[in-house]
DNA sequence: CGAGTCGTTGAACGGAATCAATCGTCGTGG
DNA sequence: CCACGACGATTGATTCCGTTCAACGACTCG
């Protein structure tokens, strides 16, 4: 089981890379959808709007998530993209794209088997802020993200984008590190966090 | 773009129903991993566990939620799944799924716009669950289930679910849903939400 | 050098969890 | 058929803990 990644199995549609300043939209909906991307650094946030004009965040893309796979199946976009702070973003022609799971059957499962990793990630996802203690939030956390046989977690980008994986806020995390590693539950050295 | 279900696109994979017992396991890590499975009624828990003893849970399954996908490119399964209150699952076997996917680019594409929609749904769950107000929780859950021709919600299942769903306890979402009423935000009949 | 940001800690507040109680409904078995 | 238990729906009172606001040092970058 070669883990391929989304990078690596749709190079051949990459298109370009694309910078952008903060507030910048990448599409808007309705926009005819002709690329999808990735966040190679920054956050984009998808939104949609209600009637009343409230915000409805679909999803707050950072760095290595895939954005608007969707549109593979849809002629437009469907929601805003817009980037939160300066972001650069690579760029895959969705109609290469296609061709490549229309003609290649391995790449095709690959495509599955990318996705069902992301499904699996994304649900481990949610059952970690399904917890309400922030101790246990953070615990199952590093657990999840842990190497199985080391037992080390490598921090990355900051702290506070840990935080905001978790659904937390900075401050919350840095205390409940620092009683962690009172309690002698984890050890850091720089961005390692080691469990016990 | 017709929405193809996992039960259409598999069906002829599908092999049995089960029935489980509270605490029965559907299977368990390290065994063989021979099938995928659809929660039709109950609740499957796939649970891992720590060196230490300590449960991860990756994902607790409800009606309609699919299970162990991640199987399909593995020889075993690397969790356990137990039934957490009496359920019925649906049985598809492994092997005709994956002839399935090989021989058929249409449905392979099927699958992958499944996942891609499976993907998209995870991720808004996830940013409801980032929201720390109950209020604009339930709100945010509320508009992304919503018809937007109607903007109604039909609830499936009862309110104890919709409460797991959103991650707050029963009382809260009560609470929350009797004061958005009492603000004329919503109004509701019967398992029918409408919002304003 | 100063602006901006990350990392970190302190204090106070607010709101969701928790515990508890009541009512209604549904199914079950005697 | 009815008593009983189980569970969902609902509301009240109290507790707890994560958020919020605030402050400070260290560091980077222009």
């Amino acid at each position: 089981m070669n883990q391929v990644s989304f990078d690596e199995l749709f190079a051949s549609a990459k298109t370009s890379v694309k910078s952008l300043v903060k507030g910048e939209f990448l599409f808007q909906k309705g926009d005819p959808s002709t690329h999808l991307y990735m966040v190679l650094d920054g956050c984009v946030r998808l939104v949609r709007y209600s009637r009343e004009g409230d915000a409805i965040i679909m999803h707050s893309a950072r760095t290595g998530d895939s954005v608007a796979e969707a549109s593979l199946f849809s002629d437009t976009y469907h929601c805003n993209a817009e980037a939160m702070t300066p972001s650069t973003v690579a760029c895959y022609d969705k109609k290469s794209i296609l061709g490549i799971l229309r003609d290649s059957p391995e790449r095709s499962m690959a495509c599955i088997a990318l996705y069902s990793r992301e499904v699996r990630n994304l649900r481990a996802l949610l059952e970690v802020r399904a917890i309400r203690s922030a101790r246990e939030r953070v615990l199952l956390y590093l657990l999840l993200q842990a190497d199985p046989q080391t037992m080390a977690v490598r921090v990355s980008g900051t702290i506070k984008e840990m935080a905001q994986d978790l659904a937390i806020t900075h401050e919350t995390l840095y205390r409940t590190l620092a009683n962690l590693e009172k309690e002698g539950k984890i050890a850091r050295t720089g961005s390692l966090i080691k469990i016990r």
